[in-house]
DNA sequence: CATTCACTTGACAACGTTGTCAAGAGTAAA
DNA sequence: TTTACTCTTGACAACGTTGTCAAGTGAATG
């Protein structure tokens, strides 16, 4: 047990080892062609020997094409599994190109947004993938125009000029609230993100399309936003429906957590085969809840594979203007939204 | 709109703007004492106009001290819910130092494993945490030798010489059992990880232990083990308790996963009364199912949390001797472990 | 006026790697 | 034997930053 910790070997240290030159270990490093086998086995000795690695850091510093090293994943929160699926997703497609993913959890919070992301192009990220929460993007323009790829994911900011990968909020929300409406709903409420976050937005957007569409009215009492953790929304929507003097008989869900706690207050109250609930994101165990839950299910792991992809086609060198994937929704039927309204004009 | 992408500046180019030497830039953008300053004011309007921000490769090349830049995680797959919780502790410890968290997925491949490790080693993390499964630990050893504190989260791996931090495995998995056997089971059956893995293996363990305490025999066909996903884990129950001649009446999971799955198969065959189940890991909704799921939570995000703590005592100079720090756990009940079994002794 | 000292500044080397280029050895052609 | 050429190798600079040290300025002291 020795104390003092071994200084880390350089390639210094295996060309004197091996007794070559420098330059003459990198070749063997990077499996440059021209280096004669005996010496190219007397490095890989060598290296074995010492247990040298290459210094990625170093590497990356002095070469030009600098293969992709690490990619930015700047999000809200990856205890939420929509957020952590589109890491997963990120990260395998990054690991089939030899990259690592760094990520980071603003919380929705603009100005952590903004020392993430600094934080990344400190550290020479080669992509950036962004879930935007509004502000906090101040330093990505300048990298932008310097040509390092971006994508946001799941989010538009205001002034993108960058790739996007989402799933369609609106059209989505619009199929929830048609869907409820075939049901007899006429009440029905929303819940959801706040509405300056793009995504919610057009979510809301797509439900006030939706009721609009059938002519009925939007109760804004009826409309909550937000709140953020399940158990939150949980104890929000009951003392909501305590004050209520009338309430709606269904309710469109904005994202996981929402529709989590919803769907808990909801069996709190024992309301759960009364009221009627869709949502957005699907969810474990949301088929064995009974009624199970009617949501339209978002594929994190696919979109964040998309956005990785786009990262990596920027990067061999793909110049076209702007790409925008939106990916298409489909509702899963599985009781929640299908309990009836009372307008029973069901065929 | 020019199509060039203009070239990142350097501290040479803010040098040469601001009218001063490189070193003085160096001196200002790292706010030592000493510089005039009128000479500061020039160089932090230069750093604005160019829009300058500091390599950290370069940065942490140089210095010797290098402020810990990033953690290394290396798991199984964030897209379950307890790796993801372990990993938004680690990065809320991680960036109250202004350091980023690199992650990778195993998928429980050992020889991905020691790819990730690598890549991180590569990178020259100030530090890993892992969770490791059984081998592809190789280059982890001379790491550790080489004074990189290394952190063994929920697991602890056969030659371990670093820090741990888990939850009591074979306590829980006791207490679960116990659990069981005080509402008057007998035949129980225990799902869970390969035993190969060192918490699968401790809460088996836990599992027989409670069961000799009670000098009940383990049924070897009641075990199973080796898969994953909540809907393989779900598919696999159902076959399972077809093909069985004698059934046990009572089930423990050893994990997240493993609960949902099996949760999911008690409800397709409409045993979830029937049979008790209690599980490791909370999750999201298990109080909403009926019965409520009985479970020991473990704290994800506070696991994750003492980790990064741990390294970043030792990047502060702490030389003790190995830290092993077990969290106790307690059971939550909520009905599916109290359904009480044909021997009913309950008092 | 010479000396000492504190303060500010910059030239230069270093971190660990790769790109450029030239030099040396060996072979084939004139 | 000279020339041209290929093949292998290494010296050196460079990437963008920080550590070391010496030099310059001006004020305070003798």
């Amino acid at each position: 047990m020795s104390s003092t910790p071994a200084r880390r070997p350089t390639m210094r240290d295996v060309a004197s080892v091996a007794g070559v030159s420098l330059k003459t270990v990198s070749r063997v490093i990077n499996r440059e062609v021209g280096v004669r086998p005996e010496l190219a086995q007397r490095v890989d000795d060598a290296v074995r020997l010492l247990g040298f690695r290459p210094d990625d850091r170093a590497r990356n510093l002095r070469r030009s094409d600098s293969g992709p090293a690490s990619i930015g994943f700047a999000m809200l929160d990856v205890a939420n599994p929509f957020f952590s699926g589109l890491l997963r997703g990120l990260d395998d497609a990054a690991t089939e190109r030899g990259c690592l993913v760094l990520s980071g959890n603003s919380d929705g919070d603009p100005a952590r947004q903004e020392r993430i992301i600094e934080s990344f192009i400190d550290r020479r990220v080669a992509g950036l993938v962004v879930v935007s929460c509004g502000d906090g993007l101040g330093p990505i323009h300048a990298e932008i125009l310097r040509g390092t790829p971006v994508v946001f994911l799941d989010r538009e900011p205001a002034n993108h000029q960058s790739d996007v990968v989402r799933s369609d909020h609106f059209g989505g929300a619009v199929e929830l609230t048609e869907h409820l409406i075939a049901n007899g709903h006429t009440a029905i409420g929303f819940l959801g993100d706040d509405p300056n976050i793009f995504s919610a937005r057009l979510r809301c957007d797509g439900f006030r399309s939706g009721m609009a569409a059938a002519q009925l009215p939007v109760h804004e009492e009826w409309c909550l936003t937000g709140h953020y953790r399940p158990d939150e929304w949980c104890s929000v929507v009951k003392a909501w429906f305590d004050q209520l003097d009338e309430r709606p008989t269904a309710l469109v869900c904005g994202q996981n957590f929402v529709t989590m706690g919803a769907t808990k207050a909801l069996h709190d109250l024992e309301l759960q085969h009364r009221i009627a609930l869709v949502g957005f994101d699907d969810f474990e165990l949301s088929d064995v809840l009974r009624p199970g839950i009617t949501v339209i299910p978002q594929w994190p792991q696919v979109l964040g594979r998309l956005a990785a992809e786009l990262i990596f086609r920027r990067l061999d060198g793909f110049d076209g203007p702007p790409v925008r994937d939106v990916v298409a929704t489909h509702i899963i039927q599985r009781g929640s939204g299908e309990i009836p309204g009372p307008v029973t004009n069901n065929r």
